[in-house]
DNA sequence: TCCATTTGATGATCTATATCATTGTTTCTT
DNA sequence: AAGAAACAATGATATAGATCATCAAATGGA
């Protein structure tokens, strides 16, 4: 049973009555993660609904040989598993592997079902967060097809900066604590491509970084080495 | 105002009253649509719902020098635009291009917005199809940062084949026409290394075809070329 | 039906990024 | 605090697929 401050923290369920959230809180389990523990596999059944409240969890998919590509890393407040259409009880088309220590809130895909089919409003929230993870995908699909390894190590940083960034003296600090391995895997690179990129950008004082401490340091300029969209 | 049977053959709103149903067909607009006719650019204004009803609509980025990816090319019944938060009413992502001669049907998204209020239904069906399109990205995305060449193209004829192939004596044949540009700009290759997979694969038997009729002569050995989910 | 235009096939060459390899540095574990 | 393990930096080399180029075949508009 997930604590009622956690889920009243959820744009999410923001426009469910207090009855309703109350009701969803009872049946909702939170659960602790540790780093590198599967939440889900790949072909597991998807009979859950899952948020994040603490920590970072990744999306995984890899391929026979053992590469991987981390199609999103989650932070506080993203809903996962939704994407393996959880609502009509497919199996999980991916892996959800936790980062480091948090927790996340499971809810069952009936109850989630339930409260959908009584709040259009919740379920206009889905849909719109769906269409935002749906573009965010096709975005990243479009990079890997077509952008340079540079621009795409250029976007994920400005990417990183906007969603998970903090305002600091030496510049923006990123909070989630990356290799450069976790890094290629996002940008669809080998860890040697992304650390030579890395070194490139640290030279040109784009970027600093002792160890896996990252810091932004001339935002703009990255975000004019990332693609921009068309007119 | 779109004809009466065009919305009623649509599994999405089959779950609406005959009622609300009249009510949509009097607000929809059906629209003819000519070959390499944009439906929406990139960056156009996202007002407007719409369904492919006859015809083949693809949805395409490109990068500042002309080249592009095709994300989705979608058949009769397929929602599109959806995915640029119709709902939000934010701008699109892409473009959406005819790829011959068709027919759509526009709903304003706040006619959509009312009936999903409306039809809890409704808005469980159209979670279903954003959860579905969202994992078909997300595996596109996979294929490109993972996938060889010859996979990729495997692994899009083996899709082709199932979303639009016609058993005939000859094979399946895929009922979309598609020059080996438009197969290069689905599986993020140019048309000559296309071109020459294609040619390998007809040597070895798997597909035929004169001009842009292609024929699958043998699915199964496709299937297996084509990267599996891992178990 | 004929000719212009688009599309397909295929060779030659180039290049961005992967792969392999090594050494130094940071981070964990106890 | 020391040793083990994971990670970073960077050079050398390989290669899949892009690019450039040419000619043949198919398609479509008059």
């Amino acid at each position: 049973m997930a604590s009622q401050t956690s889920l009243d923290s959820l744009p999410l369920f923001a426009c469910l009555s207090e009855t309703d959230r109350q009701e969803l809180a009872k049946l909702a389990v939170e659960v602790p993660i540790k780093k590198g523990q599967f939440i889900f596999k790949e072909g597991d059944p998807a009979d859950w609904f899952h948020i994040v409240t603490q920590g970072n969890v990744k999306c995984v998919k890899s391929n026979p040989e053992g590469r991987e590509v981390t199609l999103k890393v989650l932070m506080p407040g993203d809903l996962f598993c939704c994407e393996a259409s959880a609502f009509s009880g497919d199996s999980h088309p991916g892996c959800a592997q936790s980062m480091g220590e948090g927790t996340v809130i499971k809810i069952h895909r009936k109850t989630m079902l339930d409260v959908i089919q009584r709040n259009p409003e919740a379920a206009v929230s889905i849909i719109n967060y769906l269409s935002h993870r749906l573009r965010e995908s096709q975005d990243n699909a479009k990079a890997f097809a077509l952008d340079r390894a540079e621009q795409r190590v250029a976007a994920l940083l400005v990417n990183l900066a906007e969603r998970s960034g903090i305002q600091e003296t030496q510049g923006i600090r990123i909070s989630v604590r990356l290799t450069h391995q976790d890094l290629a895997d996002m940008a669809g690179l080998t860890k040697e491509t992304t650390s030579r990129i890395l070194s490139r950008f640290k030279k040109d004082q784009l970027i600093a970084g002792h160890g896996k401490q990252l810091f932004i340091l001339h935002l703009p300029r990255l975000q004019e080495m990332a693609p921009h969209a068309i007119p």
